[in-house]
RNA sequence: CGCGGGGUGGAGCAGCCUGGUAGCUCGUUGGGCUCAUAACCCAAAGGUCAGAGGUUCAAAUCCUCUCCCCGCAA
């Protein structure tokens, strides 16, 4: 069969490759535009391009996929089936109907749970101790196709989004290629999505770091696992900003303003939220790498006292 | 040339503006105290101040260039 792939991040690279393993035939693949990236600003390549130029595959960057150039470029390619995971793009009708076997999205959550960019984010974020991949047949909703596969994953308690995602994609990588085989051989029936259930995971801001501090620790918790490694967990310690890499929720009460350091000791730094206290055990200030907090508190000055959260303290 | 910060014993930092004896909190090692200790007390080792060039009687400190790291922004 002739498959053409689309996909841009690290995650749907395990995808891309698990298709080269396959007996069908990945005729091109279509990425995101290379994009100004880092420091000096410098434009960096998709992932996904990467492994395809490295395969020997042609490469499309559209800026634009409703245009009739795209279109036909696509159509040229004669795909039977097109594969999608983490294209970052919303296909239309015209795209969606050109191969004979539909196109098949990868997604990272247990549909119709967590529809949209972050997923998997959003599942840690929320605290939940399983998530997965679903495969479907889209349409031109935001993932509301009818689902093909679907297989679950063991969210960990020290998960990150960032420790996650790459079991995901591996998973994805596997579940796509099941799925071309079943829909080769006809066995696979689409189920609907009971849209009642659905969630959405929308895309994560940089804006969606930043820590609340009334919100209960354990919430916390969760969120800066959640955030790890994009758009990360910060606060504001006076004008400093603060990314808060790792913490661990206690249960203890306090009486303190939410965002008042009520302990320092040694290794840890004891903040109080709407809800029990978070232990801060990894931070990075601005201009250094990330550190333990016993690392950092020997050679910085932190007092029990003092406020998180408030730029002008 | 997107903006900005940084590189100082093993770790984290101060000192730099206003050149002139290498400092702080830890760690390490040895000793002491203690029923005991990750606690406390005493002592010691450990640094060509990222690298190169320049200015100067004198450079961690001022100037130029190079390398590496980080935040913002994407």
């Amino acid at each position: 069969m002739r498959i053409v792939f689309m996909g841009t991040p690290e995650f749907a690279v395990p995808s891309l490759e698990a298709l080269l393993r396959s007996d069908d035939h990945v005729v091109g693949v279509v990425s995101q535009p290379d994009r100004p990236k880092g420091r000096g600003q410098q434009l960096v390549a998709p992932p996904v391009k990467l492994v395809a130029e490295r395969a020997g595959i042609p490469v499309l960057q559209p800026l634009k996929i409703r245009t009739p150039e795209f279109l036909q470029a696509l159509s040229s390619w004669q795909p039977d089936l097109i594969a999608v995971a983490a294209y970052g793009r919303i296909l239309h009708t015209p795209i969606l109907s050109l191969p004979s076997k539909g196109c098949v999205n990868v997604h990272g959550s247990l549909l119709p749970k967590y529809r949209g960019a972050a997923p998997i984010q959003w599942a840690v974020i929320n605290g939940e101790t399983e998530t997965g991949i679903t495969t479907m047949l889209m349409d031109e909703g935001m993932d509301t196709g009818p689902m093909l596969l679907q297989e679950r994953l063991e969210i960990m308690p020290d998960d990150t989004a960032g420790t996650l995602a790459p079991r995901l994609a591996e998973l994805g990588g596997r579940l796509l290629v099941e799925t071309i085989a079943y829909l080769k051989a006809g066995t696979l029936t689409p189920k609907r999505q009971d849209d009642t259930q659905a969630t959405l995971a929308p895309l994560l801001k940089k804006e969606d770091g930043l820590i609340n501090w009334t919100m209960s620790a354990e919430s916390l918790a969760n969120r800066v696992r959640g955030l790890s490694p994009w758009p990360g967990a910060y606060t504001f310690f006076g004008e400093e900003r603060w990314n808060v890499w790792r913490v661990v929720p206690s249960k203890s009460a306090g009486t303190d303003k939410p965002g008042t350091i009520v302990a320092v000791d040694k290794q840890s730094i004891l903040v109080a939220t709407g809800e029990g206290l978070l232990d801060l055990q990894e931070i990075q200030t601005a201009n250094s790498k990330r550190m333990s907090v016993s690392q950092f508190l020997t050679g910085h000055k932190v007092t029990a006292g003092m406020r998180l959260g408030y730029r002008d303290v």
